[in-house]
DNA sequence: CTCCATTGGTGCGATTTCGAACTACACAGG
DNA sequence: CCTGTGTAGTTCGAAATCGCACCAATGGAG
């Protein structure tokens, strides 16, 4: 099998695809009820890069269309993790901020995973992950940059 | 950061979830209308490990509930990709099979992706893909052992 | 052979995903 | 100022995902 051999591509999208779905179980197994993997996935991104993003900007984040994040939002603002005002710098747009309990949910969520990785840690190696994170990366921000 | 530190789990999921996303995005872009990642998921499967698979064998291949399964194959057979069949060995089961369509649909698939990953082997350094498949797999292995 | 717990598969309802169409606002050119 | 083009967000409807409840067949224990 020749580097060039496309079934590389294939093979590797086939991995990334079951790890995406079995980890992603891990993290839902940990979240309070009625709320799943992309509920999770913007209280974590409001986190990270800072309150006050516009739904389209965690649109293009998640690479998912807009009405998919419309939905999410609103699941979250029924719960109470996040709340919306509008965007003074353009009356087209909201900003999303984060609430108290919100803030709680992604730590306590976040604690929760704590012996999951534990367990991860004790019995894979991650060495082996420190080491293909960043062609991960690489692969992901060409996948994004590639795509019209 | 030290090796153990847990962020680097977080971190890999992340990018393997993006990942996941706009890969799946390319190959729905080469399927016929009304079919998705799922149905041509079954095509191959049925091809690569071979046909007369029961619905319930590719459900836990791929990690999905029965049900959704059920689903997928119902779409398939609307499309007349598949077939099913009683199974002799079992009355409550069935076997899948794939018709000639079913195995067109799947070639010309994997030929109209050619085009996607000639380009993506000119510009991304395919040996990375090929240096990080084997941790993927056990990464994958390991996670499918681990879950109860 | 008769239970009966287990397994394969489907039907149903709730939620999620997502494209198409629509409204409201922004911004640049005449 | 208008007017056209583009962008942010929602609504709506179709399809997908998935848990729950159900039925039919299996296969072991007594």
């Amino acid at each position: 099998m020749r580097d060039s051999d496309p079934s590389v591509f294939f093979e590797v999208f086939n991995e990334i695809g079951i790890i995406e779905q079995l980890s992603r179980a891990i993290l839902e197994a940990r979240l309070p009820d009625g709320l799943i993997a992309p509920h999770f996935g913007v209280l974590n991104h409001l986190t990270r890069v800072s309150d006050g993003r516009t739904p389209m900007e965690m649109a293009r984040a998640f690479q998912v269309p807009k009405t998919t994040m419309t939905h999410t939002l609103k699941g979250l603002e029924q719960h109470g993790l996040v709340k919306t005002r509008p965007n003074p710098d353009d009356g087209r747009s909201k900003r999303v901020w984060l609430t108290d309990k919100g803030r709680d949910v992604r730590a306590e969520t976040i604690a929760g995973l704590g012996p999951d990785f534990a367990k991860l840690a004790e019995e894979f190696d991650v060495n082996q992950l420190v080491e293909i994170r960043p062609v991960l990366t690489a692969l992901r921000e060409y996948l994004d940059a590639a795509r019209d």
